[in-house]
DNA sequence: ATATTAGGTGAACAAATGTTCATAAACCGG
DNA sequence: CCGGTTTATGAACATTTGTTCACCTAATAT
């Protein structure tokens, strides 16, 4: 067994990374990856074990990684508006530090073979519950709109999806304190002015 | 040349898009969609030309679908909110209508190959330049808040990008109607009561 | 009745793909 | 200098994949 992270193993983890967010992983061949990092094929079995468990070690990761911050959330003693903004947060400070393991979770999870396939989606619904809670806690409190739970659920969730492809397409610099301000008071406030709310419920 | 719609035609266009939209184009072969279908591979090639040429028929209806409704929009007299809402309205009327393209244009386009990936991308950036436009109204009139342009286009894209979803693996029943009133309202107005968003600032 | 079209078969193909293996430099701490 | 670990090669492999071709059958329109 190969101890964890040689240089060169871990130039190689970043790099296929890289190309799979850009190609998609079907569509990123071994091949391909041993081209990028200019040398044979045979050598990348060096550095994994399969294409597979290449996926799966990035997915599981940053999986894991939005589990503990959300966790932390919940255990917190703010109110459901602060956690709301927490999570935000969340989302925009892991997305900045990994962006491109971000998009293969937003993409490339399907690729995921049985039985890890079924284990991720599992994690992710436990996921969507732990954000389920805090509006669920939002709305009894009056403190949020009496939304449908699943739909507004989709949305907020749907609302910080995007964020990875600022930090990958997107090639100008990002201000992640801007972002994170700006996010979130879309979704605490949505895009209309109140003032302007009131004048359209007069007229 | 066949024409246009064979009965067994389109039940095959109809399988092989669902299929696609389930297993991914890449992950979808040939030999997957024939026995789906219950007859030979050779077949499929009687009734479309190739694989590619699939995807791309699917991509480009649903891709101009989008581009005509919001072209309907942005040539009425309705103020920036009142845009905002009909877009609303488009993205699910667009999707209740024809869910799994809806989520191939999400999903897929990726596996466009060149010089159809291009001009895809180049329409969807015309379709997103659209929105930004009824946005920037909304800000230079004071109806909307004074946002980021970009960040806000996306967000407001990245809210509607998920409606798919409810209505190809969510099986249970989908009220439109319901939708739609939940959406605009998180978009509009955001998660958070005006009441508790007075009352926090007092505190 | 005949000619055309829609629907279908089965074999074959070249190319691409993930993986293995035996082998070899190169590097590095002892 | 030695022995192990890291990094690399190249050939070979069994499968899988999209596509083609010659050929067949049944319906349908003229």
């Amino acid at each position: 067994m190969s101890k964890n992270h040689s240089p060169r193993k871990k130039q190689f983890l970043d790099e296929s990374l890289k190309m799979i967010h850009e190609k998609g992983y079907k569509a990123t061949t071994m091949r391909d990856l041993a081209e990028r990092m200019g040398f044979e094929v045979s050598n990348i079995y060096n550095f994994i074990e399969s294409k597979e468990a290449l996926l799966e070690s990035y997915l599981f990761q940053i999986s894991e990684d939005f589990h503990s911050g959300i966790d932390h959330i919940l255990e917190s003693s703010y109110s459901p508006t602060e956690k709301l903004k927490a999570l935000v947060s969340l989302n925009i400070r892991l997305t900045s530090t990994k962006p491109y393991q971000v998009g293969l979770l937003v993409n490339e999870w399907r690729n995921l073979k049985e039985p890890k396939l079924t284990r991720f989606v599992e994690r992710r619904g436990e996921y969507e519950d732990k954000v389920r809670i805090i509006i669920r806690e939002g709305i009894d409190s009056g403190e949020f709109r009496p939304f449908d739970m699943d739909i507004i659920t989709h949305a907020v969730l749907s609302s910080v999806r995007w964020i990875y492809y600022w930090y990958t397409d997107h090639s100008e610099e990002v201000n992640p304190v801007e972002l994170e301000k700006q996010l979130t008071e879309f979704i605490l406030s949505g895009v209309v002015r109140p003032e302007a709310k009131n004048s359209i419920k007069r007229t």
